[in-house]
RNA sequence: GGGGGGAUUCCAGAGCGGCCAAAUGGGGCAGACUGUAAAUCUGUUGGUUUAUACCUUCGGAGGUUCGAAUCCUCCUCCCCCCA
């Protein structure tokens, strides 16, 4: 990790799809020696999504390249909300949830990039609030604003979309807030300028308007060269937004998305999608890559690019055995899993199967008794909401119970119906599994 | 402060006294085809349902009418123009 690659760092991240933008200059610094950037973090939830991930591997392939990675939290600035984003006004975080948000974060970064003490050029984590929490608003606007005009600021394409009205909807305006953002990032970036000669800020290309005004404050305040570095904001090929499903965003907290769903979630990838994301989202090597897709176009129904996207970041997001898991399930799951099979596991091998599914308590006496399928599925178990959702479905030959096909209304589910006496597995569709538990 | 326009089922957006559970598009779900992909095609998308039946829905509260998403009154919220 210590070693300089062959290929410098802009390289590494230009062949993967990773930079969008750049500011003249910031190559030969690099290569100067050793340096230091930083990316900002949103500590708005305890963990990370898949969507701050471009950020992180731009810190891991700087610090790979042999430089010093920076994360920051915004404690600070995410309380007052990026005009940039359309995202709304923010709600003040209180010190106690951004702490515990902060060490839950590192925890997860921990896995992508070496903190350790030895290294020479271990990553950092800190959080604006530290700096910017003790700066008066009046010593604020006295020694920071004076040296940025508001000319400048309201150029930049995030504020002058918000006044303007840009291409798509009419001026909502912004509150002075949302306006001084800019200026306090600026700072930040000033501010480990100063304390730890970080002369580079990266991050998604939204936030190129908000880095460079760091570098203007930079130079004006301190005669200092800082640079900037943005990477493309990653799309779906069919337009849809990256990271999210219909259930959310993909988290890396195994609470929040299980490992299960999370290998679901890279196995999933569209063929057009897989390779930009073994690019952007591993580290496997450039003819490594060309490989993959290689033997991917010779065969696209092996999925082989999913399947390695899939086992890289289950295995480093989680580990090997939780990654052994998700395929084993995704087996019985998706495989050619017959009633007969799904009644031959054991208990254990059962849990590890659908671990990451949606589980349903019903009491036993209940099932002993024998229920009607419909007030199974609505009422003891809320998997439905309304029995006419599963007549439906069931008319469509779209609900399975224990992997076979149910069409029949009146059936009454009963206690052969219990694997393991315990379980019910209902599937809905190809995708949709939900797990009845008899208690 | 003055004038005008609007609020419809997940979203966008028709409907402007009965044929409206409400066009159309998007999204969702399901089926076929497949590779747990994409594209395509089909079905479905308030509830109870055997249902051409009933119940709950068209910003809120009242009213007119045999009958209202549609007309009237008041209220709330949004947008535009003028000052």
């Amino acid at each position: 990790m210590q070693k300089f690659f062959s290929m410098s760092f802009t390289e590494e991240i230009k062949w993967r799809g990773m930079l969008h933008d750049i500011m003249p200059g910031t190559d030969e610094m690099l290569k100067e020696g050793r340096a230091a950037a930083y990316v900002g973090i949103d500590p708005t939830a305890d963990s990370l999504h898949i969507g701050h991930l471009v950020s992180v591997m731009l810190l891991k392939h700087f610090q790979l390249a042999g430089h010093q990675p920076i994360a920051v939290i915004g404690g600070a600035t995410g309380m007052i909300g990026d005009p940039s984003g359309k995202s709304q006004e923010r709600n003040l975080l209180d010190i106690q949830t951004l702490r515990h948000n902060q060490e839950a974060i590192k925890k997860q970064l921990v896995k992508f990039l070496d903190f350790s003490e030895q290294t020479e050029n271990k990553a950092l984590i800190l959080n604006n609030y530290d700096w910017m929490s003790k700066f008066s608003f009046l010593d604020f606007i006295r020694d920071v604003g004076k040296h940025i005009s508001v000319n400048y600021m309201i150029a930049k394409d995030s504020v002058k979309k918000r006044m303007s009205g840009g291409a798509e909807k009419d001026a909502e305006g912004l509150s002075f807030t949302e306006f001084s953002y800019q200026l306090v990032q600026a700072y930040d970036f000033l501010h480990l300028y100063k304390e730890y000669n970080c002369k580079l800020q990266m991050g998604g290309s939204d936030q190129w308007g908000n880095i460079t005004t760091g570098t203007e404050l930079i130079r004006r305040m301190l005669q200092g060269k800082a640079f900037a570095l943005t990477s493309p904001l990653i799309t779906k090929a069919d337009g849809g937004k990256f990271g999210k499903t219909e259930k959310g965003n993909i988290w890396l907290d195994p609470e929040k998305t299980s490992p299960y769903g999370f290998y679901q979630f890279w196995i999933n990838t569209s063929d057009e999608d897989a390779e930009k994301y073994l690019k952007i989202f591993t580290v496997l090597s450039k003819s490594e890559i060309e490989l993959l897709v290689k033997s991917h176009t010779e065969a696209p129904h092996n999925r082989l690019l999913q399947k390695k996207l899939a086992e890289e970041l289950t295995v480093l997001v989680h580990s090997k055995e939780e990654f052994f898991n998700s395929v084993a399930a995704s087996e019985i799951l998706f495989g050619k899993g017959t009633k007969n099979q799904l009644r031959s596991l054991n208990e254990k091998t059962f849990n590890d199967v659908f671990s990451g599914v949606p589980t349903f308590l019903v009491s036993k006496e209940a099932l002993i008794r024998g229920i009607n399928v419909l007030t199974l599925l609505t009422s003891e178990a809320l998997i439905f909401s309304s029995n006419g959702e599963i007549r439906r479905l069931m008319k469509d030959n779209g609900l399975s119970i224990n992997l076979e096909k149910v069409n029949d209304s009146e059936l009454i589910i009963n206690e052969e119906f219990l694997i393991n006496k315990k379980y019910i597995v209902v599937k809905q569709g190809k995708k949709n599994y939900s797990i009845i538990v008899a208690s």
